[in-house]
RNA sequence: GGGCGGAUAGCUCAGCGGUAGAGCGGCGGCUUUACACGCCGUUGGUCGCAGGUUCAAUCCCUGCUUCGCCCA
């Protein structure tokens, strides 16, 4: 064995080695599938086209890593493919950044649908070429056979036919309803695209609104406060608490809405030579206010400034509320890219609700051009600092707003009940993230909006006549479909008519993403005939259905997990998977989430490098299920350490391995050999029970803590003497120290296999596979070191009258460290023999310690034991014993001439 | 405003009814033929605050302070 460990050549070769061997990839046909042991498993597919790969990705992907290797130790037949989501908004406005292309345009120039779409697939294309390099020189186990990619036939085909079963089922309406609104992405959104904006101040205006003379003559006005004056002129109602002394005799009451009385008009003059264009604006004579009514609503807080509140549409999800209830007028000013509708107020008209007013900080356009029209006209009465939070778009912090249109719609209000069950069937861990699923499905305010106005994205497989507005529905087996690429192949159902249009929306990309389990299994193809030929890739596997483990980040629980176990419920009326295992955030050094876009992140390529893909694991592992963990290069350098402990002690039990041939002599272990074996069945067993409930960090802690501290420190500096010249051990000693020293080690290099899955492939051929004759090719497919009858056999926990300090293990490493802490007090180096060890206890106790005493011994480089010695001897008590020791240093050698 | 999670040694974190643990760091030793990327020894804490339950509370309950996240 080569003195030092070079991961930057061992790496890549297991990669390469492994993927020759195939040990990753799913076969239906091994003696596990058959025995029904086969374990799916679903992880996340990245958005490639962010290229946004951080050590906070690798960290949670390894985490889930750990468990698909273990479960594959455990004689499971895994089935791990990897997906790429590279369909949808994310992608779109990655293209749209990295090409600069505003609303169909880039330099200046139109370019098409088709040719924006290519741009996007080239984009996947190449991201999905740096994830997968990435991934692999992690180690992740992944079959890549299997990788789907959102955007790929066989997973549109999947959303598609979903689409249509939907249909069928009758959980599909089309509704012309307000919707959310991304007024820069110019896209409807779900409530799940909407995430809570930072405190910030949205100063709060006060409004006056006359009162309509005619209406009533003893009041003059009411009084309004809004953040939103822009949209004072969508009014269509003011609304007071029914209980409300001030208002509630005036029911016929009638408020004017400000500005509506005004008739502007923009006249552009052509300028001459350099002078542009210049716009003038006059106003005519004003015409009459647009009148709204006074309504009563429980939902009104008396106690808000004056009890007014004012009702337009649409402001937020309250105006939508009562708008449904009072059955209100409908005034819409804002179009799809977020600007202002308002032809007879040209100050304001075109102004955009999403762009900064320039020199405001708080403004934008259009809120700032309302307040100086109101103010000019005398309705502002007062503006105050208010701070409160905007609703954004996850996807590009834009406000969003409220539109009304067209959309296709999965109803699944009704369905909190049905869906609340199915997040109890479900086995969470940790438990606690149950809460956050509970708590989203409970607040469900919307039906979930599949429609979204882009163009990269799984089409809508309808088509609708021009004749009579009747939807068309591809059939099942022309999946999958792009209308915008083809005819309709058959005339309307409904009339007749053979003039069709196609959908010009696309899905919502969670559409296709939350049917990852069913992609997997094929679900489209499970009613297929058998017998077909075809792609490994596009094989029914209804097997790997329900999957075994959902494996994701906490923050996509409201998404990604929702919407899946939604699908699941309502396709194939179960739950997606067995259990979810919930993984936390890479955090920067400070704390923080790490992010592309925050700059705070840490290359995993170059800690790979560095370090090795063993140590960035190994780093991983340290986040306690469900936590968070800070990147500290520190820890990578812990992992980093305990590679070369591991090929150092290795090298050692080489050392005395090679050349013997096991079993050739009957083997006497000492009490060390037992202990230590006892150990590391104790050890394999907290490991087991750890991993069994997804508890990486705590297996890795009883692997770490049996190897470090058990093995290293004191077992291998215990059966040294052994293989010493002159060593008073027997050969039967002797012999239980290499089946010690093999076995433990073999043990050991399994139970960090999962997460060390190089050094200890590398130190397993190395090392370990020569001496067993049925050894299996690769450490990863060999059995996890737990309920194997050979195992309790070879490593019986023993000798039960020792127990000192809880086992005879326990007591000869206090005999141990007691003579190290004598050493280190007189001064006298461990390298130093000592003529004898003195002893000062009772009988019975020195009875117990007997069996121990000739590892103690040699351990201690000691010549001889004495019961008994002067007072004056420098005494060390033995930790949880009614001993305690002294020791006699042999005489210094002269030194050599 | 509602919910969830955290607050434990200088730092990062385990532990979660029976007199506090690890890694890193600090200090002092050791060239002991696996490893100085090491070994040995050692130093660090009224376990956020205040009540309560219990023979016993870091751990259970209540309230508070504070940080993070999710949802209004």
């Amino acid at each position: 064995m080569p003195k030092n460990y070079d991961h930057l050549t061992v790496e890549p070769r297991w990669v390469a080695q492994w993927n020759q061997w195939k040990i990753y990839e799913y076969n239906p046909e091994s003696a596990a599938a058959k025995a029904g042991k086969t374990y799916a498993i679903d992880t996340p597919p990245p958005y490639v086209s962010a290229a946004h790969l951080h050590t906070g990705h690798a960290m949670s992907y390894s985490q889930a890593e750990f468990v698909i290797r273990y479960k594959r130790m455990r004689g499971h037949e895994v089935f791990y493919p990897m997906g790429f989501d590279d369909n949808g908004l994310p992608t779109e406005r990655y293209v749209e950044q990295k090409y600069k292309i505003q609303k169909g345009k880039m330099a200046g120039k139109d370019i098409s649908r088709k040719e924006f779409i290519d741009l996007c697939l080239n984009e996947t294309r190449e991201g999905a070429a740096v994830y997968e390099n990435l991934w692999r020189s992690l180690g992740l186990s992944v079959d890549w056979r299997m990788t789907y990619s959102t955007i790929q036939p066989r997973a549109v085909k999947h959303a598609q036919q979903s689409f249509l079963d939907l249909v069928k089922k009758g959980r599909l309406e089309r509704r012309e309803d307000p919707i959310l609104w991304c007024p820069l992405c110019a896209t409807s959104l779900a409530q799940a695209d909407v995430e809570a904006g930072d405190d910030q101040n949205r100063p709060m205006h006060e409004v006056r609104f006359p009162v309509d003379p005619a209406t009533s003559t003893t009041v003059k006005e009411g009084i309004i406060e809004t953040t939103r004056p822009e949209l004072v002129t969508a009014c269509v109602a003011l609304a007071c608490h029914p209980d409300d002394k001030r208002y509630g005799k005036l029911k016929t009451l009638k408020f004017q809405v400000p500005l509506t009385d005004l008739r502007g008009e923009l006249v552009r003059t052509e300028g001459e030579g350099d002078a542009a264009a210049t716009a003038t604006i006059t106003y005519g004579p004003t015409g009459p206010f647009r009148s709204v009514p006074l309504i009563f609503d429980e939902g009104v807080d008396p106690e808000f400034g004056s009890g007014l509140m004012m009702v337009c549409t649409f402001g937020d999800t309250e105006d939508i509320a009562k708008w449904r209830n009072h059955k209100l007028d409908t005034v819409l000013i804002l179009d799809s890219q977020g600007r202002m509708v308002t032809p007879t107020l040209p100050e304001l008209d075109g102004k955009r609700v999403h762009v900064a007013a320039k020199g405001s900080a708080v403004y934008n356009e259009a809120r700032f051009a309302a307040v100086e029209l109101l103010k000019g006209h005398g309705y502002l009465l007062s503006v105050k600092d208010n701070t409160s939070r905007a609703s954004l778009h996850e996807r590009c912090s834009t406000p969003v707003e409220i539109q009304v249109a067209p959309q296709w719609f999965i109803r699944v209000l009704d369905l909190k009940e049905p869906l609340l069950k199915r997040g109890r069937e479900l086995k969470w861990y940790p438990e606690f993230m149950r809460e956050r699923y509970e708590q989203w499905v409970e607040n469900l305010r919307w039906d979930w909006n599949i429609s979204r106005q882009r163009f990269y994205g799984v089409p809508f497989p309808v088509w609708f006549c021009n004749a009579c507005q009747t939807p068309n529905f591809a059939q099942i087996d022309e999946l999958p479909v792009d209308p915008l690429m083809g005819a309709c192949p058959r005339p309307c159902t409904q009339c007749g008519s053979t003039d069709l249009r196609p959908e010009p929306d696309v899905m919502d990309t969670w559409m296709t993403s939350s049917m990852t389990p069913l992609i997997n299994s094929n679900w489209s193809m499970w009613n297929d005939k058998p017998g077909t030929e075809r792609p490994i890739q596009d094989q029914p596997r209804p097997v790997i259905y329900p999957a075994g483990v959902r494996v994701q980040a906490h923050e996509i629980i409201r998404t990604w997990l929702f919407y899946t176990v939604a699908k699941s419920h309502l396709h194939t009326d179960s739950l997606p998977w067995k259990d979810v295992m919930i993984s936390g955030w890479g955090l920067d050094k400070q704390g923080k989430k790490m992010s592309k876009r925050l700059g705070n992140f840490v290359e995993p390529g170059e800690i790979i490098h560095k370090y090795s893909a063993d140590a960035l694991r190994y780093w991983a592992a340290g986040a306690s299920l469900g936590n968070d963990l800070r990147f500290l290069e520190d820890d990578v350098k812990g992992g980093k350490r305990l590679l070369t402990k591991l090929w150092n002690s290795t090298r050692f039990a080489i050392l005395y391995l090679n050349g013997w041939t096991p079993g050739q002599v009957q083997e006497t272990p000492t009490a060390a050999d037992l202990g230590v074996r006892a150990r590391v069945v104790e050890a394999a067993l907290q490991a087991t029970e750890a991993f069994e409930g997804y508890e990486y960090s705590k297996a890795v802690r009883a692997a770490e803590s049996l190897f470090w501290a058990d093995w290293c420190d004191n077992y291998l500096e215990i059966v040294k003497d052994r293989f010493k010249e002159g060593s008073k051990f027997t050969p039967g000693e002797v012999e239980a120290a290499r089946q010690t020293l093999l076995q433990g080690t073999w043990t050991i290099l399994r139970l960090l296999a999962p997460v060390l899955p190089f050094i200890t492939e590398e130190l397993y051929q190395l090392a370990v596979k020569g001496f067993f004759a049925d050894a299996p090719l690769s450490i990863h497919v060999a059995d996890w070191p737990v309920n194997e009858a050979h195992a309790v056999d070879v490593f019986a926990i023993a000798n039960p009258q020792l127990t000192l300090v809880g086992s005879g293990w326990a007591t000869l490493l206090a005999l141990v460290s007691a003579v190290r802490t004598a050493r280190t007090a007189q001064k006298i180096g461990g390298g130093r023999p000592l003529s004898a060890v003195h002893v000062r206890a009772d009988e019975a106790a020195l009875a117990q310690i007997q069996p121990l005493l000739k590892d103690w011994l040699a351990a201690s480089r000691a010549e001889a034991l004495v019961v008994g010695g002067d007072e004056a001897m420098d005494w060390q008590e033995v930790a949880g014993t009614a001993i305690a020791v002294a020791i006699v240093p042999a005489p210094q050698e002269p030194a050599a001439a």
